[in-house]
DNA sequence: GACGCCATGTAACATGTTACATGATTTA
DNA sequence: TAAATCATGTAACATGTTACATGGCGTC
């Protein structure tokens, strides 16, 4: 899965800007590009050469240079292609997992002190994206459909944060009970 | 998390070579480097160069130029380090469900077909996955806590697909009520 | 006037993937 | 004898990150 695609999906949403497509990517829980991203802008002008994506200058707008970018005929078809593709398995980036299984090497104290600072960013994280999550939902009013994708996605992602911390409860009272 | 600091972890479990390290990285289910992976020669080179892994040509034992990798001391000070800094919160990498979030693009028909198909790869993988386990849980006998860091890892993992396959129950059930 | 946000882009660097090159040993 | 596995490495390419450069606009 490339930028490209994502790209093409939210420009098919609504025509936007390189700047707006930044932050949407970055600002969205199940796109991870950096923060900082400029790889947009490299990718619009490779989507453009391909054709995919058109730009329209827009004047008089604070910015002289302002563009926006809008998805193209042979875009569509390109993004409709990707979409029923069938998707590469999910991969769980988990640094803390792979901590954990060289976790012999560290003493009994140094481990606690893993798990709870990763329970505490995971907790943490899982109300930020219940806010996120709650903003969502009272977004201006969009077709019941497309709600309804954007529910589910996020409801995904919850469940995935609760699953980590059930995990922890349950790996904390089994080391426990062989110590 | 780079590929380094995955080398050392596995280092200290035991000395090896290149090509173990690179087979031991693409079967793992927790580590997302290529199969194809050959960035751990040059990452064993990098680490040579600081000093934190240590090479022996072993000779008479098949192919000629066969080294044996083994951790220094100041390698196993690295890895210690970076066990106990709090790692980065876990990244979901799921390309289905940002093909989900697109979802209105496709045809009821074709949505179908996206989830059906996932969800076989799903079930396809957590057998792979189960099996991986029940070998694991068979290896010759490990230290006992060695051997819960590992059951534990892999229960985490088996519990996201699970958790990934209830929540496609729920999505179609979700979606039927609406259509 | 300083700061933050809007807005685009380049350059350098780090990381990751694929293809290629070589050649030994083991197994079918 | 053909194929698979062992074993190391290089080169080209693709992707992703960080830092830098530029400059307008709004607001505190």
């Amino acid at each position: 899965m490339s930028i490209h695609h994502v790209i093409l999906g939210l420009l098919h949403q609504c025509p936007q800007s390189g700047y707006d497509l930044k932050k949407a990517i970055s600002t969205s829980p199940f796109m991870h590009w950096s923060g900082n991203n400029n790889q947009v802008y490299t990718s619009l002008i490779h989507l453009s050469r391909e054709g995919f994506v058109s730009a329209s200058i827009i004047e008089g707008s604070g910015y002289p240079g302002k563009k926006i970018y809008t998805i193209t005929p042979a875009g569509l078809e390109e993004l409709k292609k990707w979409l029923s593709t069938t998707p590469a398995l999910f991969e769980m980036h988990n640094q803390f997992i792979i901590q954990f299984l060289f976790a012999e090497s560290l003493s009994t104290q140094q481990r606690y002190n893993l798990m709870d600072s990763y329970e505490e960013e995971l907790k943490q994280a899982l109300i930020t994206l219940q806010e996120l999550f709650r903003r969502e939902l009272n977004a201006p009013n969009e077709a019941l459909s497309k709600m309804a994708f954007r529910r589910l996605s996020f409801s995904n992602l919850i469940n995935h944060y609760q699953t980590e911390l059930n995990w922890i409860a349950q790996a904390r009272q089994e080391l426990d009970s062989i110590a």
